[in-house]
DNA sequence: CCGTGTTACGGAAGCGCTTTCGTAAAGCGC
DNA sequence: GCGCTTTACGAAAGCGCTTCCGTAACACGG
């Protein structure tokens, strides 16, 4: 698309204001150099003209860059548009930019749009969402990152990554202890798992934590069946089609994302199966519509939209010697879909 | 934050492909006046450096600016973030970056939203959600969107507002119109309306439609309960709540929207009252989780996604003689959270 | 063989801003 | 009053790119 020429430029301010294009500059930028009487001057001279400066000049002449690049799986999933608001919240609050776009959790889109971030010059990268096991999926998209970092720009993730950079952790494998052993505590012998694609650490993570409540809890790992699927609610549908086919004495779900957890709802209620009465449900990431489901989901509550702030404000900081690592909390949230294993 | 400075010029490229920088320009640029084996080798060359192009200086040059801005209440809402969803989508397949900010749906906020996009020289600007009834609350933002327009920027609108830009009309009145004659039909007579903030074009909108659907069904408009609060899940919540005190004999509530409709749902179910058995909830936008909560919600879906995908590509086309509007369709959902007025 | 197009490329002028450097004016002690 | 530093400002050099213009090199018809 054409360039949009706005004809107001810092000259034209400058001259207004019969200062110099160097006064003029130091004067919105509020540097010193400048009386305070011309500055405010100048302002003013700005300020009625409705002059604002172009980016694209001032970054290019090495001022500051002042937008942030996101990316996340897709906006529409809630996990993520809660990340973002965070993120962009915090952005606001500085007066910078959130670029954002959508790697489809496929490393080689993740790629370009990294890319295509750095092209556009901003000073800082977030990546939200899970990182691969595979640390070979992510080469790429490391090596530009580093890259970038290299040269200066500012990296922070969130979740798990193959990355030497800021990171916000979501403690999915507390998170996933957490909610088997609200199950096993609620005498649950019989669980089954709806989990997500074994490609990314947030499955391993969740699947881990989980295991080792299991195990803990006397049984075997082994035993309990684990449908990986995709983290979508159809996928929680479909595999929830499975566990009830191939494991009726099933007792208890538990799906690795609210996203699947009310896709396994659906399907429960679709065969007229008593939540939590014959089988308790329990996700994880407390989504807001979590609580407003019927039954409403007993969850653990990942805070998103603080993971967004936290990733944006490491980011915001200077480089440290090695990498922030913060591990955000997590918290069970025990609500209507889950109670006591059937008697009998 | 300071500039990332990536050592890599074009100037590097063109000096190790042992071409002017005009002619590597030209070849990365794709356009001709360079044969096509000297524009094959700079690419190679560019590719193999791992060159991305300085989108500041390549903007700044006079070049194609390439992101575009989107203003949103907040992406955290799920209506917001489907359209963000649809605007990024088409937004990656042209290569574009797409820039959101939140608007808060505070008019001095949104414009100065508008003012930073300006000032990242976005070439295209979409504002998502409803307009003001008062022309006066978006007088700025509307001036500096027409200043925008005329130097060259393309602007569309989602929503009714005084604004001559292209827009994406969800038909509002008519799914207004939808919903009421829904529980018309099923035989309601005593219906409350759950309303929004009364500023917005979009209330102003869907109300007229019900009021309309009312009339024709032989009801008195000023007799229906009408409680003006905010777009949220509490504030349905409240309003619920207020309308059992005050009108204990109603048997069908209208959300304007779902986010709303959830509260209701919730503060019905806190109550003990039967839906659609005692009260039927008709809710309006079909946000994804609608179909997921118990019981279904009955609402009139309008296609966010679809709306974000339109109103990005009507700003990539040129400029019409006169504003472009489209509007989208609208249909009723029926689920379960609707049903035939009680008897008795 | 000359004039006229045409093609392929390089030189150089900006785009609008920040920032370094230079300089005039002002302040200071003696 | 003279030299010194300090302050307030202007001139000009880029930042990395696109694009206008100029110029060889070559092909063509007459």
């Amino acid at each position: 698309m054409p360039r949009s020429r706005s004809a107001l430029r810092l000259a034209d301010v400058a001259e207004l204001a019969g200062v110099s294009l160097a006064t003029a500059s130091r004067a919105l930028a509020g540097r010193d150099g400048v009386s305070d009487k011309v500055a405010e001057h100048v302002r003013q001279v700005a300020n009625q003209l409705g002059y604002v400066a172009n980016m694209h000049a001032r970054t290019l002449a090495g001022g500051s860059t002042s937008t942030v690049g996101l990316i996340v799986h897709e906006i529409g999933d809630p996990y993520f548009s809660e990340i973002a608001s965070g993120v962009i919240r915090v952005a606001g609050e500085r007066d910078l930019m959130v670029q954002i776009c959508h790697s489809g959790r496929d490393p080689e889109k993740e790629f370009r749009q990294i890319q295509t971030i750095i092209a556009h010059r901003a000073g800082i990268i977030i990546v939200a969402g899970s990182g691969y096991c595979d640390p070979r999926a992510q080469a790429r998209s490391k090596a530009a990152l580093t890259a970038f970092q290299a040269s200066g720009g500012r990296v922070s993730v969130i979740g798990r990554h193959h990355l030497t950079a800021d990171a916000v952790l979501p403690d999915n494998e507390a998170a996933g202890r957490s909610a088997a052993e609200h199950l096993l505590s609620l005498g649950h012998r019989r669980i089954a798992v709806v989990s997500g694609p074994d490609s990314l650490t947030t499955v391993e993570d969740r699947l881990a934590g989980i295991a080792g409540a299991i195990q803990r809890g006397g049984l075997t790992w082994s035993d309990i069946p684990v449908i990986p699927t995709s983290f979508t609610r159809d996928s929680g549908l479909q595999a929830t089609e499975q566990i009830l086919r191939d494991h009726p004495e099933t007792t208890a779900i538990i799906a690795l994302t609210d996203a699947m957890a009310i896709g396994v709802l659906s399907a429960l209620r679709a065969h007229g199966i008593a939540v939590p009465d014959r089988i308790s449900v329990v996700g994880l990431d407390d989504v807001s519509v979590a609580a407003d489901l019927a039954p409403s989901l007993t969850t653990v509550r990942l805070p998103m939209a603080a993971m967004g702030e936290l990733a944006l404000a490491m980011a915001l900081k200077p480089q440290s010697q090695r990498p922030r690592r913060k591990s955000t909390g997590h918290q069970l949230v025990v609500r209507d879909s889950t109670g006591p294993v059937p008697s009998g």
